[in-house]
DNA sequence: TGTACATCAGTGAACGCGCGTTCACTGATGTAC
DNA sequence: TGTACATCAGTGAACGCGCGTTCACTGATGTAC
């Protein structure tokens, strides 16, 4: 072979992983195939030696950055105390940070809605990972029985994923930071500061992403 | 002219309202202007005798889908008691029938990440018509100042929305039912019955869409 | 170790297709006389 | 009231363009000897 069989999943790798931030950004129709591989540094014509179609890159676009999320959550998570872990998560995801860096957010407020229009196919890929982040947010609330904790933790993430889609239409002046904060508050009940606060790391809490 | 002055505004109106319909079931960018002038009995051509351009449909075909759907509300609150108002709508937007036709629904959940990617321009009109909704929505909550009741409006659209768009992806089986149960049981606590229930006017409540 | 060959990731031109938009035309009806 | 003309909503062919996909080709490198 020409390259080393790591060289080729390097590139799939690198061609996912760029694909999921524009494709996020865009929309699932947003951008072409040939946008998406030269922002990989390659051409459109070798595309179709990674991918059987176009449809095939996006599901496994969405599916990374579900993955990465999830994780993401997980860890930020557990650098706290139990009873703080789910507040930690509500209030990175509600920042406005990450509403205005969708590309490098939580792929449901940006792709929820054309996905549900896909091939079923497409959706139960998407559902798969949906069930998994809930689980994760789930395994965060404090002081309740398994199955409440579930519930709490859906109603949570439709809450968080709807302030995420009204704020960004309302774009990023007065309106917009009045919705995110009636979510975190109606999550979290009323706090003090919904500018980033420092943490023991000295890392501003707010500038972890998702 | 040939045609009387009214027959273009019902010709007019007729184009956005068809077209609210095909837009929310297949998206912002979902449908061609061939296939809305079909819908509406008329071939492409003339489409330009009616809007600037696609883009300009759009808008009014979203505007009309917010306008009908506040009204809606407000109508079918009015029809109930104070203290009942506001979970009528919460009811009546979180049910099987809302999650299985998107085409007769809340456009938010359906066009709402797609608009927030628009122009500025298109992004202030979708802003004002979400601020109506939730005005309108504010004023049927029960015991609460006007301030707080925005709040608590604000954050239950952002649930309602959430769970929504949670739940078509997740298609229309159990995984799908639990969401939108989470949703209704996180706005307006365990309840009993999910199932459409007779309205003391004969007519299903569930059958009333947005 | 050195050489000849096979492989295949990546290139860039070309394809067919659907889309938004334009345009010359039509013909039913409102208007002027 | 009846007739000639002007209007313009709607038609359907045509446009240019961008997109997803295909394909013949290339050339660096792994492999066989």
């Amino acid at each position: 072979m020409r390259y080393s069989r790591e060289h080729k999943l390097e590139t799939h790798a690198r061609i996912v992983r760029k694909a999921s931030v524009r494709l996020r950004e865009k929309g699932a129709h947003g951008v072409g195939v040939a946008d998406l591989m030269k922002e990989a540094g390659l051409t459109h014509g070798g595309f179709y030696a990674h991918f059987d179609s176009r449809d095939d890159l996006v599901i496994e676009a969405f599916t990374h950055a579900m993955d990465r999320s999830t994780e993401r959550w997980r860890k930020l998570a557990e650098q706290m105390p139990r009873e703080k872990r789910f507040a930690t998560i509500v209030n990175s995801y509600l920042t406005s940070l990450h509403r205005d860096d969708p590309g490098r957010g939580c792929a449901i407020p940006t792709l929820g809605a054309e996905i549900a229009r896909e091939s079923s196919r497409t959706r139960r890929v998407f559902a798969g990972r949906l069930d998994q982040m809930i689980d994760m947010l789930a395994g965060q609330v404090p002081n309740l029985p398994r199955k409440a904790a579930r519930k709490r933790a859906t109603a949570a993430m439709a809450t968080m994923i709807g302030t995420l889609v009204m704020a960004r239409v309302a774009g990023s002046g007065d309106f917009s930071d009045e919705i995110l904060g009636a979510g975190r508050e109606a999550l979290l009940g009323r706090t003090k500061s919904p500018k980033p606060r420092k943490s023991a790391s000295g890392r501003a809490t707010a500038s972890i992403r998702h």
